[in-house]
RNA sequence: GCGCCUGUAGCUCAGUGGAUAGAGCACUUGCCUCCGGAGCAAGGGGCCACAGGUUCAAAUCCUGUCAGGCGCACCA
């Protein structure tokens, strides 16, 4: 009773398979897992199951007839629970369920409100989602904030279904690019206090480099001017990725996404787990030195090379403060590591597999989602952009512009590993042409809906003050039909780590929602009151113009009150589902726009 | 040259090995006296890049070709 139909479909398949295979009706060796789904169209059945025809070729018999046994089976024994039975060439079993039983969706949602789609699937199972981790160099850009959206996102999703999730941002707070950008702001500081200055040839070009030379020029005056440059430009480094990592958490925080940890790349070396790690692999004899170098031999792995790890001066390369960061993050004890890249590091997969390996684990303990590329149009024009030169749009000025809810949706409406075509134009516009204003004005058209029944003092009843069979009409049923499916959404997104397929759902029960409504009157109209009341001057009015007041005159359908409450009622469920959809996608269900 | 990703309607894209491949935009035509028109209804548009293969069944899986994007450091 309490269990989804979709879910009763299938074990009621197995008890009646089971019994053929007693039976000896069906020489069935290992039942396969049964698999039933909402069919292509509706006339068809509310579930279809392809079981006959995987089954078909083990027990050496067509199609269509195992399914015609399992029907028949299926006919005598639950009659009480589906109103129709049927087999489709080549082979499909089509259930249909006692439209009352659809009832019990309403209820579920009813009953579990904002937890209407959580389930247990990943319980006791803990995972380390690392996402952004841009390097403190910079602003955020559009790009990090498509990974910002969808690690946030994916985050939920796997919270939702019950795993364990803590969200982590690694810093790359030591190396180059860091020493780089110190170079970068002296030269900038030099510039500032009239200096002669020499700007480095791969420098960073933007403009925020000016602003923060310019504050530590404020703080500091002019006392990095003295002395040795390599210590006023390490300086400067640590300055700069300090105000920049505070920017960066800044512009996070408004876009709504969160960190429990924030892991500093410098503590790997300051705590010596570089060494540790790169020891530990010395010892399994998978660090060997050539050429003076430490070689990781990735290449037992699957990895087509064996990579440096540690160069022939001493100093270590950036994989071997991944390497180490990585198993670090293995030795907490997190079950799954989910690392989301941008799809320019694809290459780096088999060595960070390799990895993974080597420290004793299995391959499957890291799953990586490559995010592409974003580009910006304005109304189809491309808006061009090179990091290099410092042209770029941040990811505030995104979110300044179209605002924060419409900025993760945009994000999250397509698959990562396609490019996604980002109009600013249309994220800003607010009409249907905007999924996002879409969905989330049938959330707050229903919010008004609820507002104005209040107003007028028509209650909004529990359901099962309703009378359910006013819900089980084609249309009500389509709209129930949806609503059941939401769970499995919800599963099959966080398992694949695919949030758009959320995304779609809900464009498509807003839909739905839209059409339904537009359709159907919930409340009582207005003018039945009027009509029934003073019927004086429409005496007057009929000797007028009777024929064409009353062909213009709209036809209103009457609403009696027991429908009103099953509307209300159905409409409510309806709207939990759209804000517990929208809410795990971290936008905002509005109840006024 | 090697590797990864992507080729589906004019455009942007969904599509879980299943039945007649879908949505939005754009285009055409309708619908506001009352619950939000930020909405709804109807219509035209398709060698699912191409060629083979696997399968009872392929847009989906495999191989090859072509096209686009990205990556191939003792850089990060």
């Amino acid at each position: 009773m309490d269990e989804l139909l979709q879910n009763q479909a299938i074990k009621a398949i197995a008890v009646v398979l089971g019994k053929v295979q007693k039976s000896g009706e069906l020489k069935v060796a290992t039942i396969p897992t049964i698999v039933v789904e909402p069919p292509k169209r509706p006339e068809w059945g509310d579930f279809s199951s392809s079981v006959a025809m995987t089954l078909a070729s083990q027990v050496r018999q067509p199609p269509l007839k195992v399914a015609e046994l399992l029907a028949t089976g299926l006919r005598a024994q639950f009659s009480d629970v589906f109103v129709c039975v049927d087999v489709a060439p080549p082979g499909f079993l089509n259930l249909t369920f006692h439209p009352l039983r659809w009832i019990q969706v309403l209820q579920m949602i009813q009953d579990n409100g904002s937890l209407y789609g959580t389930s247990h699937i990943g319980k006791g199972k803990r995972i380390l989602l690392e996402f952004v981790s841009a390097n403190p160099t910079g602003p955020l850009h559009v790009g990090h904030g498509r990974g910002a959206a969808l690690g946030q996102a994916i985050a939920r999703l796997l919270e939702s279904v019950g795993f364990t999730v803590s969200r982590e941002y690694y810093i790359n707070d030591a190396g180059r690019q860091l020493q780089l950008l110190g170079r970068s702001v002296y030269a900038r500081y030099r510039e500032h206090w009239g200096k002669p200055s020499s700007f480095p040839e791969d420098g960073y070009h933007g403009d925020y480099i000016k602003i923060v030379a310019e504050s530590v020029a404020k703080t500091h005056g002019q006392a990095l001017l003295d002395g040795p440059s390599d210590e006023a430009e390490m300086r400067c480094a640590q300055l700069a990725s300090q105000m920049l990592l505070d920017g960066i958490k800044e512009d996070l925080a408004t876009f709504g996404v969160e960190f429990e940890t924030w892991f500093s790349e410098t503590s790997l070396h300051a705590t010596g787990l570089i060494q540790q790690a790169l020891d530990e692999l010395r010892q399994k004899n998978l660090l060997i030195q050539e050429d003076g170098a430490w070689w990781f031999r990735s290449s037992q792995f699957g990895d087509e090379k064996d990579r440096v790890a540690q160069k022939q001066d001493g100093s270590y390369t950036y994989l071997a403060a991944d390497m180490a960061y990585h198993r670090q993050k293995l030795e907490r004890g997190f079950d799954t590591l989910i690392n989301i890249w941008g799809a320019d590091h694809h290459g780096y997969i088999p060595r960070m597999e390799a990895t993974v390996q080597a420290f004793g684990f299995a391959k499957e303990a890291l799953r990586i989602v490559l995010v592409q590329m974003v580009s910006l149009r304005r109304g189809g024009q491309k808006i061009e952009m090179s990091k290099r030169a410092g042209e770029f749009v941040t990811l505030r000025e995104v979110i300044d512009e179209v605002g924060p809810d419409a900025a993760k949706f945009f994000f999250l409406m397509r698959r990562a590993d396609t490019h996604l075509d980002f109009d600013l134009e249309l994220a800003k516009q607010q009409s249907s042409d905007n999924p996002v204003y879409y969905v989330q004005y049938a959330h707050a058209r229903l919010a008004s809906l609820f507002r104005v029944a209040h107003e007028r003092q028509v209650r909004l009843p529990a359901l099962q003050e309703v009378d359910q069979a006013l819900l089980v009409h084609n249309e009500e049923l389509g709209l129930i039909k949806t609503l059941a499916q939401y769970p499995f959404v919800v599963e099959g997104s966080a398992t694949a780590l695919e949030p758009h397929r959320l995304t779609s759902y809900l464009q498509e029960l807003a839909a739905q929602l839209h059409a339904y409504y537009n359709k159907n009157r919930v409340l009582p109209s207005l003018d039945s009151e009027r009509t029934t009341g003073d019927t004086g001057d429409k005496g007057e009015l009929g000797t007028n113009g009777n024929v064409a007041a009353s062909s213009q005159e709209p036809t209103y359908e009457c609403i009696p009150p027991d429908l009103t409450a099953a509307r209300l009622a159905l409409l409510r469920q309806v709207q939990t589902v759209i804000s517990n959809g929208l809410t795990l996608l971290g936008i905002s269900a509005p109840e006024k726009m």
